[in-house]
DNA sequence: GTGAAAGCGCTAACAG
DNA sequence: CTGTTAGCGCTTTCAC
């Protein structure tokens, strides 16, 4: 462990200013072929590399980015992290990773504190429009993805109505009458969703019954199960919160003699790797979590460049619908009053 | 976005030394009751919060880690971080992370240049032998994992070897006499797993095929799957690098028209959470990834703080057998030179 | 081209 | 108890 050399030892050792050894560093100047020569031997006798907390404090750039997400064990987060660690890497950034859900209420101390260690971050919690605020005040570069942001501030995610609505066509086409979701409500997204579904159930002259989550996990949604399959009136297809929530509700259903899809329709919402993999596949709606995490740092990144058209708005990722083998064409027991296929448009 | 205030300004808003002020905020003092107010007065008001890089520069600590993984996507890994995160937050620190994967041509660069933004390093991948040596050069305290680390440094795995062995028991008990490993040569534990299981087998005098993933995820398990099963002499069983490639692998098993215990047992290792949710669900091995990460950071910590028993060595976490249904006892079909029932010890 | 000097915001002796 | 004084390692005018 011995000491790291500084800039000065390489100015001394290369006999020359430590000012000169700075530029050449940063390549802000050149000098005689001579100079540069002794400099880079200097530099590499002693194995130097330049402190970046020391360069940071003047220029006022860390080169870490922050990330903060909800639950890392969540593919759809995973996936958010993967994407825009990619892109950060491809900027010679680092990532600075929070977690929230350990430490939900702590989150805008933990924030404050990582802004002033970051040149910009990207927030995808649940975090209360309140908040929102304080985090711009920060005064660094924020992209908020999953929601969106107040006016000015980049923010992007998935058309969660679309998506929404996009599964009730489905299942309406496929003949089901019986639709519930299965939602989450403390999670951002879910209004929207629960919106579109009902929007879309109904034009269609459809109820929709809602139940409800404890959290959006495999477990809640094992927990949450029976008391939707075990009612009277059970739907004849429901709509989960996400992907995980439908994978843990498949699983109790099927231990409970539920079979899906011929008694009950499950979809979910995310795409997660592991939906083609349980069994029925899941069917779901892709969210594009890694292009999402990937877009989030490319706009969090023409921020930091400065070079932001004046007023980006609210990016929407487009869903697609993965259709899988969860959902099935229902035999109408009775045409009642169907209403014509007319679409709204959205 | 207004300049953020400084010591300085708090200092002369509560009439007070700047110096009076650092020692008042890191709590290294107390003064009369009226300084005290005076000068939280004046943070308060400012909305001051130091400039944690400032202080790092010279207290020389950052008050970050860092993780490095090999590839967030893959839940082992995913769960490593989030038992390292909820230690790290506990000790009031932040994680930086480095996801390898990306960049594995400048890993080194990259964790040097890392290491000089955290207090210490969490290593977890798949870094050649002599990359050890120049980490730990680096002067920073690190803790290897999922390897054994040169004498004096600490390191932590799960007993590869241990839960290799438990497999070839389980499989040997349950009647297969034609067992394959599907392994993947340039992991790390990859070598262990290997031995683990070759013994076990040959101590019940079965000899062990040996086939090759092209890399540890859900699609080189489903690309390596044909190559296994479309054999002549086709195993029995086959015990998979971990749970994805396992979970690959029974997909298209199955899809080939080979059923999942019945015609063939397949095994995983690292107990992801989704092993339950396929079908058949996976029988695997628990490594313990989340505690595994947890007990790593607490092993950092103990290095940062400075209380470092003189030597910790390796340490080993117990797998755990998870039974589960992609497993079955097989039918002995000619019960030829069956060897005794004989356990060598470990 | 090159170097001297003035800090970035903060902590750590050391005086008073 | 409180303040003064040096820097931490580096970048950045601004002279030479």
């Amino acid at each position: 462990m011995k000491k790291k050399p500084t800039i000065r030892d390489v100015a001394a050792k290369a006999g020359v200013s430590i000012a000169t050894v700075s530029k050449f560093i940063n390549s802000t100047q050149r000098f005689t072929a001579a100079v540069e020569r002794k400099i880079q031997a200097a530099i590499e006798e002693l194995e130097y590399h330049s402190n970046p907390l020391a360069r940071s404090m003047i220029t006022g750039k860390t080169g870490s980015v922050g990330v903060a997400i909800l639950d890392i064990c969540n593919p759809h987060f995973t996936n958010i992290v993967k994407g825009s660690n990619r892109v950060a890497l491809e900027h010679g950034y680092n990532l600075l990773f929070v977690d929230t859900e350990e430490s939900q209420a702590h989150e805008d101390e933990l924030l404050e504190a990582l802004s002033r260690r970051v040149d910009g971050l990207i927030v995808s919690t649940r975090m209360p429009e309140e908040h929102m605020e304080k985090v711009l005040g920060f005064g660094k570069p924020v992209v908020f993805s999953g929601r969106p942001a107040p006016a000015g501030i980049p923010s992007i995610s998935i058309d969660a109505y679309a998506a929404a609505h996009m599964i009730g066509e489905l299942l309406v086409k496929q003949g089901h009458r019986n639709i519930a979701y299965l939602g989450f409500a403390p999670a951002r997204p879910d209004k929207e969703r629960m919106r579109g579904l009902s929007d879309c159930l109904e034009a269609h002259g459809l109820p929709l019954m809602r139940f409800e989550v404890r959290g959006p996990t495999i477990v809640d949604g094992e927990q949450a199960c029976s008391s939707v399959i075990l009612r009277k009136d059970k739907p004849d297809a429901v709509v989960c919160y996400n992907d995980m929530v439908a994978i843990g509700f498949m699983a109790v259903a099927k231990s409970l003699g539920v079979s899906i899809p011929e008694d009950m329709s499950v979809v979910g919402i995310d795409n997660i790797p592991f939906g083609r993999f349980t069994s029925p596949a899941l069917t779901t709606v892709d969210t594009q979590s890694e292009r999402l995490g990937e877009e989030a740092m490319r706009l969090l990144f023409r921020q930091i460049a400065g070079d932001n058209p004046p007023d980006i708005g609210h990016i929407f990722l487009e869903p697609r619908l993965m259709m899988r083998d969860s959902t099935a064409v229902r035999a109408l027991p009775q045409r009642e009053s169907a209403t014509p296929r007319l679409r709204k448009r959205a």
